[in-house]
DNA sequence: CTTATAGTTTAGGTTCTCCTAACTAAACAA
DNA sequence: TTGTTTAGTTAGGAGAACCTAAACTATAAG
């Protein structure tokens, strides 16, 4: 069994192979170079000692994938930094917008101890102030039927469920229309050609691009209960 | 001006240095190395850079000293500490003998915002749970007049104010009698020869040894108002 | 089937922090 | 005063994580 404390570049490495190889499989060195903002060699090297402890699975030219310690390894370091997220969100009163910045900091520092007293304090929520899922801690993530808002059909009412948008100016921008995890939107047109939106929320008419709308994952206005995550 | 972002072991060698050298003006070598549990060698390297860096005045052979500079550094990583401490006390429940190993690794990874936050949460204590002054946001440090328990006479009503104790059991030992800072205990007899204290408080009689005497720090039984830390 | 390009690795180097081994300064005791 | 002990320093080196420059490989296009 490897050693259990894992380097902060060991966690971040993990997070995000982990998150680009969801879809396809596999990631590659460049793109986990382009997020870490580190450069290829320094990804390969670490490529290589992550392999040999047990945590990759790296063929190299072709790609590389978590092996199940790994995978589990990434999502508890998910975990952590999404419990904090919303510890921070619903109990220092911190805005969604700053909340990623210190989350990417106190996760390598928070123990388990705390961790668990924190989602304790929270009532052990599902999905963060994003909407993004919390990892349990067997690693099972919580999920939920979502489409996301380029997908809608016109007339149709839906819940805002997550928001897959990091930037902080954007973030602070949909706060500020309401675009937040539930609130109640209804689709007022889709303009595929002008590659827009028009929705009508509580507080009004907004017309948002299709990158953006592709992000604002959506679902039915009676959603399974007991996912409430916001107020 | 010298970056403000400080590296965890530079963190960690200031407080050193500050605690080492409260009392005699100078920090030696091997007690911070004994403290910080690192070679001699290692600490002579840090110091010669932590010099460099205008934080510390080291005189080779003679001892370490911190610069202004580096005594506000030393004070807000203490800040930081303290306030945590409480924090994880006073909002997550955790024990007062746990909290220390928590603190000392989340003191690095604490933004200055998340940190007030707390402050501000808690209504910005003075005191930590063992009753530590916590450094304010400036570097000033709240002091009140205090003797050790050694040092009470008997038959004198005190209040317990501040335990200068680390060890976890020895923490647990202190709660479960309930010699915690706001305890009112009576010193029933003072035997230097045997080198014990007797004691009265709440739940029974104590004897403590003069060791431990000397590092629960007391105060007249109505202190200066507005000081209580805890309930 | 060759070549361009994107992607990957090797080679060599830096910084930080730690180590052990060997040396030197200071303090003390005879 | 001198010799020994203790404390502190320098020398040399290791590992983690990063870098740039240069060489290499794979894939896909001409």
């Amino acid at each position: 069994m490897p050693d259990l404390t894992l380097s902060t570049s060991v966690e971040d490495y993990l997070k995000a192979v982990f998150v680009l190889s969801r879809e396809g499989g596999t990631a590659t060195t460049t793109e986990i170079a382009t997020r870490l903002a580190v450069s290829a060699p320094s990804v390969s090297g670490m490529l290589r000692r992550l392999a040999e402890q047990g945590l990759v699975d790296h063929v190299p030219y072709r790609g590389v994938a978590l092996t199940p310690d790994g995978r589990l390894a990434a999502l508890r370091v998910i975990r952590r930094h999404r419990v904090i997220e919303t510890y921070l969100v619903e109990r220092l009163g911190l805005g969604w917008d700053e909340v990623h910045v210190e989350a990417e900091r106190l996760e390598h520092a928070v123990s388990e101890l705390v961790l668990e007293r924190m989602a304790h304090a929270l009532g052990h929520p599902e999905f963060d102030p994003h909407g993004d899922p919390i990892p349990a801690a067997d690693g099972s993530v919580p999920s939920r039927v979502v489409r996301p808002l380029s997908a809608v059909a016109v007339g149709e009412q839906v819940l805002v469920q997550q928001v897959l948008v990091h930037d902080g100016d954007a973030l602070r921008y949909l706060a500020r229309v309401g675009l937040v995890p539930g609130a109640s939107i209804r689709i007022c047109a889709q303009e595929p050609v002008a590659g827009t939106v028009h929705i009508a929320c509580a507080d009004g008419d907004h017309v948002v691009g299709h990158a953006l709308a592709e992000r604002l994952l959506c679902a039915e206005v009676e959603p399974a209960p007991g996912a409430a995550n916001r107020g």
